[in-house]
RNA sequence: UCCUGGGUAGCUCAAUGGCAGAGCAUCCGGCUGUUAACCGGAGGGUUGGUGGUUCGAGUCCACCCCCAGGAGCCA
């Protein structure tokens, strides 16, 4: 169905040539030469060039009011134009002026990172925010196509909760009618009873971490993409995100090719991904690994970031990390038969030093064991009865797995910092816009 | 929370302890193929705050506030 009938958007600007055609858009820069002006306009799905000469006086008299930002409606005819910044050029034969913009704050000249993020509703229109949201939508896209597509139900786990899922992390409290409750530092508790219910299951939600990390790779506030499915082992698990993952490249390479383009993605390390196995290591081997590159682990030390770069950049490929000690995991991980100091739980580090992007283990299915680490890990038994009967009542093993949605995005796209993958970033002391 | 680097025009940045500057943006003028266009002109400042040293502080000292980068923790 079409919904809009008399405009164009510009990136079906191909299909319109030699037509006249209406764009509705925002005049994003101009430049002129006595009697010629071009118009970079921008519609939210690509930018075009259009032009106006001093012909047409009246077209000609409004284009020079026009401020950066303005919104317009353009009439004209587009063809290709090498001399074009985009290849094609629209020349125009009305403008209507729907709204002059006042003076905006972000110039075409270079902007301090603490302004741009003051002016972030505003820094999202520019050329390279633009196309990361777009990928980004292809991404959470692409992730609820794939678990549809393998008969995953989209299940729902609950923001505020009365319950933190590992302990350790800090959450964010709220007031809940005079009892404390929590947001959501992870779902899977959740998706573990929804599983038990409906087999597999996975949703794409939000999550709250009240850590005080101020760094390219953390928000306080993130998507993540979580599954969960009954009857799966430790091993069914990294299979599946490995599909998944390469499922996610693929559709966006198929489906967002100009906009890796706008942003100098090298395509050429994303169709590697795809093509490859992804790497595996044991926790122990990775320590002996970074012990040969001279960085002075012992069993028993969790990787940093230096670390998880060092081992990504030794495979060059993703690569998970798996067979944790027990002790540094969380409670609810399901010990390696083979050795029972370690769990079956596996990270999944992207390369390009993009750090981790997957966590995810085997669940603990028996309920003696289940109580026997809650209380190793001086939890109190009581707010998890609930989580506890799943193990009560037709238990089955099981295993599920959390997805970084803008790490992930982030590693597509190239963009360096998270606060780039996601529209209204929350950060430490950052909370507007 | 800790470590490091910053805070000067709307923005990005200069300025030996001695008259507060440039580019971009804005306004005015010029140019019919611009590519962060270019050329000429104009306006625009409580140098983050408080206190101190000094004949004199944007610059030195103390405390505070704010921003950025990193660490730890994590996805």
């Amino acid at each position: 169905m079409k919904v809009c009938m008399t405009t164009t958007r510009i990136e079906q600007i191909r299909q319109t040539l030699g037509q006249e055609i209406w764009i509705e858009g925002w005049l994003y820069n101009k430049r002129s030469s006595g009697g010629i002006q071009f118009l970079q306009v921008r519609d939210g799905s690509g930018i075009i060039q259009g032009v106006v000469t001093k012909k047409n006086e009246k077209n000609f008299l409004l284009a020079e009011r026009l401020t950066q930002e303005s919104s317009i409606r353009v009439k004209g005819i587009a063809k290709e134009d090498p001399r074009s910044p985009t290849g094609y050029e629209l020349s125009i034969q009305e403008i209507e002026l729907v709204h002059l913009a006042e003076e905006y704050p972000i110039t075409p000249k270079d902007h301090g990172t603490g302004f741009l993020m003051d002016n972030r509703h505003l820094w999202m229109r520019s050329s390279k925010q633009v196309p990361v949201l777009r990928i980004r939508h292809e991404v959470m896209q692409a992730i609820r196509d794939y678990f549809n597509e393998h008969g995953f139900i989209a299940t729902e786990s609950p923001i505020l909760t009365g319950v933190s899922v590992e302990g350790t992390t800090t959450l964010f409290g709220v007031d809940y009618f005079g009892e404390k409750a929590f947001l959501s530092q992870s779902g899977q508790l959740y998706l573990e009873a929804t599983a038990m219910a409906l087999g597999r299951v996975y949703w794409i939600g939000p999550t709250f971490r009240a850590e005080q990390s101020k760094t390219r790779k953390h928000l306080t506030e993130f998507w993540m993409a979580e599954a969960e499915v009954a009857y799966f082992d430790h091993e069914d698990n990294l299979r599946l995100q490995e599909d998944l993952v390469k499922y996610i490249i693929g559709r966006v390479i198929q489906n967002k090719l100009p906009d890796l383009k706008a942003l100098d993605r090298d395509i050429s390390k994303l169709e590697k991904i795809i093509a490859e196995s992804f790497a595996r290591v044991t926790y122990k081997q990775a320590i002996d690994l970074l012990n040969e590159k001279g960085m002075g682990k012992s069993w028993g030390d969790d990787f940093g970031a230096p670390d998880e770069e060092a081992i990504s950049d030794h495979f060059k490929k993703p690569v998970f990390i798996e067979k944790f000690p027990a002790v540094m995991k969380a409670f609810y991980m399901e010990p390696d038969p083979e050795n029972q100091e370690l769990v079956k739980a596996a990270d999944l580090i992207a390369p390009e030093g993009y750090g981790e992007i997957i966590g995810g283990s085997e669940r603990i299915s028996n309920k003696e064991l289940l109580l026997k680490k809650l209380e190793e890990h001086k939890l109190p038994r009581e707010p998890y009865e609930w989580y506890i009967d799943l193990r009560k009542y037709g238990s089955v093993p099981h295993a599920g797995f959390g997805m970084g949605v803008e790490r992930t995005v982030a590693w597509i796209t190239g963009v360096t910092h998270l606060r780039e993958c996601i529209p209204f970033p929350r950060q430490l002391h950052r909370l507007t816009p």
